[in-house]
DNA sequence: CGTGCCAGGTGCCGT
DNA sequence: ACGGCACTTGGCACG
């Protein structure tokens, strides 16, 4: 096994698209680094690291091997081995600079914004790598609010039987309302939509769009449209005059198929 | 370069704490997943692939190159080309399911918790490696909200010349109150403490906490301390009869290393 | 567990 | 650039 490691043979891939190498020495990492990073490549790399972080904040982080990735974007994360997060980054635009000096190989980032450093400095790494990522793919997501948003401007009965609509997204003093309208009684009414489980910070936005229409002098209902409601939160409502009004979010999927079916239908001509 | 990377030699490379493959066929892919995933290494995936994700929401994604981490507590991260964030992932402590059938390896992620399902169909790998790290370090960071809290706590006049702090948390109906006290008038006051630039959610918040405590009928002075303000929640505090404190974080830093300093004297017992 | 709230949140879109 | 807000937010602390 470490007679295949030693060969510099078997360490060291070149393609067109990919270039790697096992345990490389610093001064093969710094090559490989500049290369990755001067073609703009995903750079992958494992490896021996101490961090510091000055910004917004600072944070600090002892010797300890953890995987980094720059992409080719120039955003950087660095990651443990465990948790969901990065333990430190840095959003895409920033700068790098890496320096061979000693037995040490750094890496900093900096972004202009916030005026953000990262120093991450290597011992020593188990692997690098530099590729080129050919994705060109669209990322769909479904139901998030917007689709959720159309599903209800096409079907107003989602909210309430009899229900119309007058405005959608309409712009506030304290914020976008996201829908108006009037019931089926003729009673103005504003409307915010939250796409999962209603907290008191969400009750406390529709309560802030409310307020805004009565001291208008208007006599208007507030309606908190979503799939479910926090014990809290509909305390909170019942106390400020505040209607929860139940959305299911399976009926809002049909109904925002038929929506973009009938759209799509209208794009081709029929 | 082609003959290098058709020596199975020179593709793999097993130690101890790595294992790696450079252009594995899916066969040698589904061992290495499987072992990797069993022996909870981290595992670095490079390749073409298809993604499906059903949960919270629902996402597509087609075809195309993209790097794949799973960490040693079973989380999961599909990073793109560009970006900060992942395209696709996986909290920490979901099942792993690996399936090779016919021209395709399926990594199918499941989480208990939401229910979310995470399927990643890869059709081919430009790399594949896993490997343990080591990594024992502490994470520090200096100036959070909670050292915030510190620094306030044990000198109060960064509030306010002559505040005395009466409760920190203090817990109440429509949330948590950051301190309360009195002013150097004696008067009864309720702070809201923001470590950045406050917006209008931040003083809908400090309202609320403000108006229980005047719905007691206690006369009571509303402070939001922070280092900025934005216009629009300016605005509304002044609407709102909500003071605005700035905060100094740099003498809030130096603060905190005092206090940090006492209490390790004390704790020696000096 | 749910609920509330912070985060170096990030990203998107608006003025 | 600032402001407001959603996010598969994730994460933590607390009842």
């Amino acid at each position: 096994m470490s007679l295949l490691v030693d060969l510099y043979a078997t360490r060291r891939v070149l393609t067109d698209s990919v270039a790697y190498i096992l345990q490389p020495t610093l001064e093969e990492a710094y090559t490989l680094l500049k290369e990755g990073l001067s073609k703009k490549r995903f750079i992958i790399a494992a490896g021996l690291c101490r961090v510091e972080y000055s910004g917004r904040a600072a944070s600090k982080l002892e010797w300890g091997e953890r995987v980094l990735l720059i992409k080719q974007d120039n955003s950087l994360l660095l990651h443990r081995a465990k948790g969901f997060e990065a333990v430190n980054w840095q959003p895409p635009g920033s700068i790098f600079t890496v320096k061979l000096e000693g037995d040490c190989l750094t890496i900093r980032s900096y972004r202009r914004e916030h005026q953000e450093t990262l120093n991450i400095v290597f011992k020593a790494f188990t692997l690098l790598a530099h590729l080129h990522l050919a994705d060109e793919a669209e990322f769909e997501m479904h139901l998030n609010e917007e689709e959720m948003y159309e599903a209800i401007a096409s079907n107003p009965d989602l909210l309430e039987p009899g229900f119309r609509i007058l405005s959608h997204q309409r712009r506030l003093n304290a914020g976008v309302a996201d829908f108006t309208g009037y019931d089926s009684q003729g009673r103005y009414t504003v409307i915010e939509v939250k796409r999962k489980a209603v907290d008191t910070r969400a009750v406390k936005q529709a309560y802030k769009y409310l307020l805004e229409f009565k001291e208008k002098g208007a006599a208007v209902r507030g309606i908190i449209a979503a799939p479910s409601i926090s014990v809290e939160a509909m305390k909170l409502a019942a106390a400020l005059g505040l209607e929860f009004k139940k959305i299911d979010l399976s009926k809002c999927r049909v109904a925002y198929r038929k929506s973009r079916k009938g759209s799509l239908l209208e794009q081709s001509g029929v």
